[in-house]
DNA sequence: CGTAATCTTGACCAACGTCAATGTTCGTGG
DNA sequence: CCACGAACATTGACGTTGGTCAAGATTACG
């Protein structure tokens, strides 16, 4: 969303709340009565399949919103949980109509970043199809100090990572003993590592170049 | 989208081409200056990588809409060719701010749709990151099956399915040898076979529970 | 200081990819 | 109608990647 929307939304003084990590923020099967905006922290979009197993959907950042299919769907697909203690600011569905009625271009903005989140998804994609396991977790690893940094959350060399190997495994779709494996490797690779919670890329050109990651383009937009 | 929707889109009359199959409709890094909808016959959304393989990002059917987020975003971040002969409109996109002007609720249809396609795309990987092989054919055939059904496009135990070995590997992520052997495990487990061109499911609630599919859920929506 | 969670590693096994050979289908020209 | 070739389907043998199990090591925290 852009810089407008975003002061529009702050005129509606929303709710702020604050949640403690490993809370559920939205969960499969409910009805989508609010739309979260993540104001601090992190949060994991997922499945949870029947026998137990986990796929991560998505890594959400501060400025990502929560539950918007939900909203417009009727009944949220996925599960939202912290991962970090969050602040989150909370629509009413109430909130989100009068939002749109009165700035046409709302509406807009959700569908251009809900097309940039597409983006994205088609990569994620494309890596558990078709990369092995030390590109994978270089391609997500790169993926998230990307944006951290375009949203100025991130050195050039460095980045928060509070994923523990778990959450990383059930993301990149490897067993937690494998991801150990493919850590070492990218390590040997390209020096990029995991560290007290920390992701550390002394070479962020290498580490690109390892996982295929290019920064997504942009070019004149169309304006609807 | 819903039919008025495309009854207005068809009052613009838009220009209808004719393609073979094996066409590029767009090409990655090309710059998004129209709007295509699927009339007739299936396409592929698909990434290229730098090693030659390709990943299938999606199957595209008759009444999807291609290149939307070209248009927003400026430049497209991945091809589409026909999979069959295609007949598609084509909407210039000063066509589409028109549409979008003179009937605000065609951005909302805009938004839905492409709310709907996350839900199948977080499904697709879900399926790539935690499923075995038999699993994600599984899954895959009765995505498509589905799909068609609702489009009224199929009868309840067979459809069409015009993908060769080798599409089908590169959209479920094995290779084209390996897929051999899934579909094999899958006859075997579910009868659902492929057979001249024709995706045959005798068994079709057997065959969903040996994927793990479910039909999407829909509660009361939001109108904004 | 102790307990629980997480990380890390080695040994072994199953799933999947690669290579290469053979079969099948289908369109084309004689 | 048949012969031929090209593209695609199918299969077996074998190598590689990644999963599973189980045992320590380390960290976080009360």
């Amino acid at each position: 969303m852009r810089p407008p929307d975003l002061a529009r939304i702050a005129a509606m003084k929303p709710d702020q709340t604050t949640l403690p990590a490993g809370t559920d923020v939205i969960r499969k099967g409910e009805r989508g009565r609010t739309l979260f905006t993540l104001c601090k922290g992190w949060a994991l979009r997922y499945h949870r399949l029947a026998d137990g197993t986990r796929q991560i959907l998505d890594v959400l950042l501060p400025g990502d919103t929560i539950g918007l299919g939900g909203v417009l769907l009727g009944i949220h697909a996925h599960s939202v949980q912290s991962l970090t203690a969050v602040s989150v600011c909370t629509l009413g569905i109430g909130q989100v109509v009068a939002l749109t009625a009165e700035h046409p271009a709302f509406l807009q903005g959700l569908l251009r970043t809900q097309l940039e989140e597409e983006r994205r998804a088609d990569m994620r994609l494309t890596m558990l199809g078709r990369m092995g396991a030390a590109e994978r977790v270089a391609y997500f690893a790169m993926e998230i100090h990307a944006r951290l940094r375009r949203r100025g959350l991130a050195s050039t060399t460095a980045c928060p990572f509070p994923l523990r190997r778990t959450d990383l495994a059930d993301a990149v779709g490897l067993s937690r003993v494998h991801v150990m494996r493919a850590l070492r490797q990218l390590y040997l690779d390209t020096e990029a590592r995991l560290h007290g919670g920390k992701l550390l890329v002394p070479d962020s050109a290498r580490l690109a170049g390892y996982a295929g990651f290019s920064e997504p383009r942009v070019g004149r937009r169309a304006v609807l």
